[in-house]
RNA sequence: GUCCCCAUAGCUCAGCGGUAGAGCAGCGGAUUCUUAAUCCGCGGGCCGCAGGUUCGAAUCCUGCUGGGGACACCA
């Protein structure tokens, strides 16, 4: 803390002012209220009371200008020595001396315009809120340059208050990501989807394929797992006979961290029964472009360099036929040492071994195919292999009705026709077990409880799992996630934190 | 986990073998319409940490820590 900031808060106590009153200062406005309206006087202004952090100060003499910045945005104040003129200290030192930038202050006063026409508070009472015992790193601006910008993204991250004070931008992002899941959760509350909740601490994981986070719980002394995903919850939902259930998911997965990947990260997952993934492509479209619109005020995004359609309706492509045209030949009737040498004449390396021949055509398709799709894209019927959870398809048992919305090239959604089968669901589950084993990972069991809810019967169901951050990014033109979570992990600041 | 880049004042940066600089922020003074306010004056640094090379290191080398980017992992 700043030992000038600190000497200064000695001073104001001792001139009776508690730098961290009790007593609420209740507003009656706000800048950006009063910059709107006060030109067409559709309000008294005559006294407004307003509050947030004092974020310039442009001393002179006997009057001078201040800027206040409070939640939507800022208004310039203005102070004259002759208003204080019972006590004038009020002006002389505890205004010009002892208030710093940063502090969070009360003013009343009312509106007027000044010579060069700028409206403006004259400032009439003022009360310290809560002194700020760190400078801020505020920005200056003009036409060429920007002095001061607060950028080293470490701090932040780290520091995510000082970034959402000093951006204003930045808080404008976060409001656009609530709007996003708002928009999404009205959607599918017009349609009478049920929100619900269900286990972040689960005692079998499942629904997707990624290493958890592990835990212990005391009272049991039992392991418990950090839910990856939420599917296997929501079909037993939909097995219990809810038709349609729906869930902001705060899932964690203990993988790599990168611009598209936090350890945590939000999906939105939806189940509706009686219906197919056929149905749920039309009903992704209607979606986004619900909430594109209603968050953009169009359906054309900028993201970066691109320029991205959400008009309906969005391109088809089934997976194989994609891969084709991109290799040239249907990779289902190639050899494994066809395969391998596709991967090498393309510079890419080879999958985690022990793999089998379709970990080679996955990963053609993730690092050849996928990233060509810019404009929002259904990718089609996945193979069965890499697709535990879906249905085989109705005509073609190699590959399962599943699709993944590609944009911008990357995974935003991903959705079957459930599989409902709890003969074939086990044997795909037991499959999966025995390559994990082989594989020398970590023997999961079975989740014996889901298999015995789709014994019972689950309604043929189209389900989707949607990524929230993946979609803020592209909404607010965000070039990575941490961007768009108010506090991405980092690495603890000072001492390693102990190991428990 | 691997590779590349970065770390200097509160913030943003310059300096890249000869003992540290700018702008903004800060402090003192002047100023009743400023808005990057202006004008005069002033202070501020374990140059990320530890070792090494050198007569001499912010600068070169090695390791560590933290961050960014790419790759791998994430059906």
């Amino acid at each position: 803390m700043e030992p000038i900031r600190l000497e200064k808060l000695e001073e104001l106590r001792a001139l009776g002012i508690d730098p961290y009153p009790t007593e609420p200062f209740a507003v009656n406005t706000t800048a950006a209220e009063i910059l709107r309206y006060y030109p067409q006087q559709k309000l008294d202004y005559k006294a407004v009371r307003l509050a947030g952090r004092l974020w310039r100060k442009r001393l002179m003499g006997k009057a001078s200008f201040a800027v206040l910045r409070d939640e939507s945005g800022d208004i310039q104040l203005y102070f004259q020595r002759d208003s204080f003129a019972d006590k004038p200290d009020l002006y002389d030192i505890v205004f010009k001396k002892l208030l710093d930038l940063g502090d969070v202050i009360g003013v009343e006063g009312f509106v007027f315009t000044t010579k060069t026409g700028e409206i403006t508070v004259h400032v009439e009472r003022f009360r310290l809120l809560a002194k700020c015992l760190h400078p801020l790193p505020i920005e200056k601006q003009t036409e060429e340059k920007t002095y001061a910008a607060f950028t080293d993204p470490e701090l932040r991250y780290r520091q995510r208050y000082v970034d959402l004070i000093v951006h204003l931008g930045v808080r404008e992002l976060f409001r656009r990501r609530t709007a996003i899941v708002q928009a999404i959760r009205d959607f599918f509350n017009e349609k009478g989807y049920l929100e619900v909740e269900t286990p972040i601490l689960q005692p079998v994981y499942g629904g997707a394929f990624a290493r958890p986070f592990v835990t212990h719980l005391h009272a049991l002394d039992m392991p418990l797992y950090l839910r990856i995903a939420n599917e296997l919850y929501l079909k037993r939902l939909i097995v219990g006979g809810f038709t349609g259930v729906y869930e902001f998911s705060k899932d964690f997965r203990n993988e790599g961290i990168d611009r598209f990947h936090n350890p945590e990260f939000t999906q939105v997952e939806l189940y509706v029964a009686y219906q197919d993934y056929y149905w749920m492509m039309e009903l992704v479209e209607k979606l986004l472009e619900t909430v594109v619109q209603r968050v953009t005020g169009g359906l054309t995004v900028k993201y970066g360099e691109l320029e991205l359609s959400f008009q309906a309706p969005f391109r088809r492509v089934r997976y194989y036929e994609a891969l084709t045209e991109v290799v040239g030949q249907d990779v289902r009737t190639l050899s494994e040492t066809q395969l391998l040498a596709l991967l090498h004449e393309r510079g890419l390396p080879l999958p985690e071994p022990p793999y089998e021949r379709i970990d080679l055509i996955a990963q053609l398709f993730d690092k050849v195919v996928e990233p060509t799709f810019i404009q929002p894209t259904f990718v089609l019927d996945y193979p069965v292999e890499i697709s535990p959870l879906a249905k085989r398809h109705r005509s073609d048992p190699s590959v399962t009705e599943r699709f993944e919305l590609i944009v911008a090239g990357k995974e935003l959604a991903n959705a079957y026709s459930e599989l409902n089968d709890p003969l074939d669901q086990r044997a795909r589950l037991e499959r999966q077990a025995a390559l994990r084993a082989a594989g020398g990972m970590e023997a999961m069991p079975l989740d014996e409880d889901f298999l015995r809810a789709l014994e019972y019967g689950m309604p043929p169901t189209a389900g989707l799992g949607l990524g929230i951050d993946r979609l803020t990014m592209l909404l607010c033109d965000a070039p990575s996630i941490q961007e768009v979570l108010f506090f991405p992990l980092l690495r603890p600041e000072g001492s390693p934190s102990p190991t428990p």
